[in-house]
DNA sequence: CTCCTCCTCCCCTTTTATAGGGAAAATACA
DNA sequence: TGTATTTTCCCTATAAAAGGGGAGGAGGAG
């Protein structure tokens, strides 16, 4: 029932691409940590300290590197590795990954790739809240501390901090900023605009 | 002290640089409007009820549909055609493009690129939050800590703290919820869910 | 009757955020 | 060339949140 984190590196030298499949990614809970390496040896050097549930690279990145790929690969055997395809590349260098992601590929394509090799994820996503967690979801929204919250509801602050933990267990997402998007985008709370 | 708005086309098949540009766009301000179209046959269309300024698309988007291009270039001559290069090209078809965009360019390149084909830029008002305030609140609104801005910024945690003292007195917002919302609002971040 | 969820409450420690102060350097602006 | 804003950095102290436990009662489903 526990969602585990995802942390999911991402090599290559283009900006553009990495904005791009983070803000993707982003939309699906904020259980993922993204992590940016521009080239193979900082990747090597980050999966030193940080362990990578998935690394995306550009195959191109590797080319000449062919070695210290395949080094870093059998170094990490619970890593999966995608390869980011935007240009021509030689079919032998992609047989060395798990999976590809094309650059055209669809926002909702590019999950599910992704998701296939989180396998603890599938479980449960989408599990609704309880009434009690959605009001103090609700006042969270609007700003107030768990003491506020406490006193707005008549219950003591463990409680408030109980459903905290429920709500974070459930939803995967452990942000208030990412917790006002969910609840703006499931309709517990209205986006008035001027 | 009126902004102009500019309307920008990205033009391409891809999620990702769609994402990945609008982001980065994003951050310099919300004077900026974007269209996405598929292919140059939906561009066409798309010109002809939206004036666009800058017309940002794949070379390769226009193989074989060269004379369309230059026809819908000649028939919109204050647009600016910017070329999104991510793969080998044919130099003939670059040179149509007023300027090229690549996969490997920094956002402030980016941005820079863009700039010069939008006039109007000293008239940028300023009395909402600056570009660094802006860093500072979107990777507030993606649930970062002070501590992670500091890194992803490459400033130090004091300096953000002083950043969120200034977000906070500017807009009179001091709930991450709230900011979460004022981004939203303001388009400092996208909210596109299905 | 048992199992499960929900709601309630409490403990602990560590990490972050808030709020007040200040200040220097770099840009931008007029 | 001044002036204002922005960007950067630091201090002290207090408040709040995060993350790890555990636990009892109410009520529904099987």
């Amino acid at each position: 029932m526990k969602k585990n984190r995802i942390n999911i590196a991402v090599t290559g030298e283009s900006d553009i691409i990495y904005e791009g499949l983070t803000n993707i990614l982003y939309r699906y809970g904020d259980y993922i940590s993204f992590y940016r390496t521009e080239n193979i040896d900082e990747l090597d050097i980050l999966m030193i300290r940080v362990k990578i549930n998935i690394a995306i690279l550009n195959p191109g990145s590797i080319i000449n590197r062919n070695r210290q790929f395949l080094k870093l690969r059998s170094k990490h055997k619970n890593t999966s590795w995608l390869a980011l395809v935007y240009s021509f590349i030689d079919t032998k260098l992609i047989n060395e990954f798990d999976d590809l992601i094309y650059i055209t590929d669809t926002n909702d394509l590019i999950f599910k790739k992704i998701d296939r090799f989180h396998s603890s994820k599938t479980d449960k996503v989408r599990d609704d809240l309880s009434k009690r967690e959605k009001d103090v979801l609700i006042l969270l929204v609007r700003g107030l501390s768990n003491k506020e919250i406490a006193g707005e509801l008549n219950i003591s602050i463990h409680t408030v901090i109980s459903h905290r933990k429920n709500i974070a267990e459930k939803t995967g997402i452990r942000s208030l900023p990412g917790l006002t998007i969910y609840a703006i985008s499931n309709k517990i709370i209205p986006l008035n605009r001027e």
